[in-house]
DNA sequence: CCTACCGATCGGTAGG
DNA sequence: CCTACCGATCGGTAGG
């Protein structure tokens, strides 16, 4: 929809020096955190000052705010999409969370969602981060609605803990032969008791 | 052992008034992570400028890497002890489980354990807090691999998978109706698949 | 424990 | 996009 290049360069809106810079931003956010990445840091690996970005940006809490809204845009889009591929609570469940750590663990992208420091980001930012994310997790809470699940499990915190779970595994995975796909296989193993 | 006080105060290693610094400090790291974190922030809660902690501490990173070894002394010992109190496998791991959360979700003392922002800390720091962790969650791996799990679960995965969500908890929780132990035994529920 | 300060770094801006 | 800078804040120190 909107992957094909505008006419030509402007330096507005939409321009692509302008993507560049926020997929720079984004991979910088995602290793060192939004307080660990300076605005100099950013213009470093864009080839320019700190103070010239500000030619396309607004702030560094925009530019976040916009990151991660971009994230999660771009995560509903494919997740919502490998669900309906399948059939089933538990297929439906598992394809989404094999979606969701696929982008979670390719961090080289604009589509690297960043959940996990919300602690390090001004009251103002976290606001609207919280915010964007419940919607998010309105995904989740779908299909969580549709399994099975014995009475004994109270379905509400039964999401908080796998999305938790899901969500913190950037923390610890590193590429190696376990694949995401397997990852999500054996969590939903774990959440899919008998 | 080391809790009834020392003949009197001297100013130095195990000083009353170290220890409330101490306390101080770990409260505002537990809450507002090692960057957002000040040493006048702490000096101000302390009541003294953020230069005469220096009285104290050798360090911002030291004074770090200090609490975080004794937050993790003070849970595998309370846990340890849970531990034994047990009979099974699953009344053991579920009985950590239970005090690691009721240790993390109590975050008002020294024992609070911070093991959620890694990212946020120097280098040097980090290699330190990771050595140390990795010692604490062998108290975990052993747990695990006394569990009767299907084959088909890999142990590793599965402790990991455990420990996380043990940790992440507390980016979510807010004190309720739900109660540490009533969250443990949920994560247990979903852990221990029949 | 304070005064008074250091060098470094931060987000951001004016003016070209 | 750069030069040159702002005010704020940081961890830390000397000297008393």
């Amino acid at each position: 929809m909107k992957t094909n290049p505008t006419p030509s360069g402007q330096t507005e809106e939409g321009s692509e020096r302008r993507r560049q810079i926020l997929e720079i931003a984004a991979q910088l956010f995602a290793r060192k955190g939004y307080r660990g990445t300076s605005m100099r840091d950013i213009g470093l690996q864009a080839g320019v000052l700190g103070g010239s970005l500000y030619h396309h940006i607004k702030s560094k809490d925009a530019l976040f705010v916009e990151l991660h809204g971009a994230a999660l845009d771009a995560a509903e889009e494919r997740i919502a999409k490998a669900v309906r591929d399948q059939d089933g609570p538990w297929a439906k469940l598992q394809a989404a969370c094999a979606t969701l750590l696929e982008i979670q663990l390719a961090p080289d992208s604009l589509t690297t969602p960043m959940m996990n420091d919300f602690r390090e980001v001004p009251d103002a930012v976290r606001k609207q981060l919280i915010a964007r994310r419940d919607r998010f997790e309105d995904l989740f809470r779908v299909l969580v609605e549709s399994l099975p699940l014995r009475p004994e499990i109270d379905r509400s915190i039964y999401r908080n803990l796998l999305l938790t779970q899901l969500n913190s595994t950037a923390d610890w995975y590193r590429p190696g032969r376990l694949k995401p796909a397997d990852l999500a296989a054996q969590i939903v193993a774990i959440f899919r008791q008998g």
